[in-house]
DNA sequence: CTTACGATCTTTGGATACAATATAAAATTA
DNA sequence: TAATTTTATATTGTATCCAAAGATCGTAAG
């Protein structure tokens, strides 16, 4: 089994992680201005290691990033989260159908097991995590690497809206619903109904959140 | 029409672009190391803007940064290069699919006008930009931003294979025909045979690069 | 009262200097 | 001689300092 390389981790990871995090739970709200300074009196390190990662967070899309005027928690329009789903929707069912015959009952019993975590850990902030790793270990087997990389980054940032709607609505249940019902279909190797399970998944939490959105703010678009 | 917003260009976008373009030219080839202090001096500048360059390029996929070791131009295995072109050919087909209701007589008029340009203009190099200005012209219409912008960064992956494979074989006359039936066929908005167009096209590239890449190294899977 | 200009202050971008880590080379020992 | 520890060197990571751009606020002119 190829373990994962070992990488020292420099004050610039660090503080990417710190950050990351505030902007994933919602401490660090949509729009709001990032300081280097403050960051870096607030962790107790130089601003150069900040900057680093300032420039991490914006190749994840977590921030936007302006010469001379800093960093932005970014913001995405309505428009822009339901291109993402569509998105989630197309690679995701893509993945699925490749991984499924490759799939292993170690694997299935991964994803099985990460879900029941979901269940247990109330705590909306695992949660995304959870989601996250249940998403990848069904699709993982896929071997498409370059593209989980990929969705990997559209679901951090879908994941944090998600919050939202998870934690409103009835979400919770219905997801764990479902995300069994796929487990079961993947374990019967029925691709063409665990991909369409898959695309109602996708869309349902993607219709619920895009109609808790709706009533929510009056928000135009404002990435550039 | 929204303008493009002008933004000062820092000393960090400047070595980006410096090194972007040494990549994609093939002047820095795969696997090549690159130090820090060797680009600061070579652009007369500091290591500072050199390093937020390099994790600028790492963002885009074209150079792998590994703490206290270095960046290195990142070299893609068989499999991943293979990998990318079907996320192309996914991508593209459904941005296209997307576009060509919403497309109007000006875009294509520009795309037309691009391929021209690529057909006069022999050199290598600004055959990759023309290549990356004609597809995204194709399927901007789709009004799907982020995917765009994702797409972008695997045609900045694939391209400086692609590049090999022009310059060896017939594949520019190939391409050229190819481009111009696409136009065709967006024009009469048959989107059905439009789409097929573009998938055959993009496998022909891909099978032709593959077959090109099977013969000169014995590379394995460098990318962690 | 509104607008335009300008000084000041805040914040970010970049250069130099230093510390920490990894690679190499040398020396020592079995 | 081979293996291993030690030392030296090269390279990256971080802190501090300075410069440049942007934001703010006050003042004066229309």
């Amino acid at each position: 089994m190829a373990h994962k390389r070992l990488v020292r981790k420099t004050t610039a990871m660090l503080v990417a992680d710190a950050l990351r995090d505030r902007i994933l739970s919602g401490q660090l709200c949509d729009g709001e201005q990032i300081r280097q300074d403050a960051v870096a009196t607030d962790l107790g390190v130089s601003r150069i290691p900040v900057r680093e990662a300032l420039k991490q967070l914006e190749a994840e899309g977590l921030i936007n990033l302006v010469s001379h005027k800093g960093a932005v928690v970014a913001e995405l329009s309505t428009a822009e989260i339901a291109e993402l789903f569509e998105l989630r929707r197309l690679l995701e069912t893509w993945l699925l159908g490749l991984a499924i015959p490759r799939m292993t009952k170690r694997d299935l019993d991964r994803a099985e097991e990460i879900v029941e975590r979901m269940v247990i850990n109330d705590r909306i902030a695992e949660w995304g995590v959870l989601n996250r790793m249940f998403h990848h270990a069904l699709l993982a087997p896929s071997g498409r690497a370059k593209t989980l990389e990929i969705l990997e980054r559209v679901h951090a940032n879908t994941d944090r809206y998600v919050r939202l709607q998870i934690s409103i609505t009835s979400g919770q249940k219905r997801a764990h619903v479902e995300h069994m019902q796929l487990i079961a279909l993947c374990r019967a190797k029925d691709s063409d109904r665990a991909v369409r399970c898959l695309e109602q998944h996708i869309d349902v939490v993607k219709a619920q959140l895009l109609e808790k959105l709706a009533l929510l703010p009056g928000q135009d678009e404002p990435t550039g």
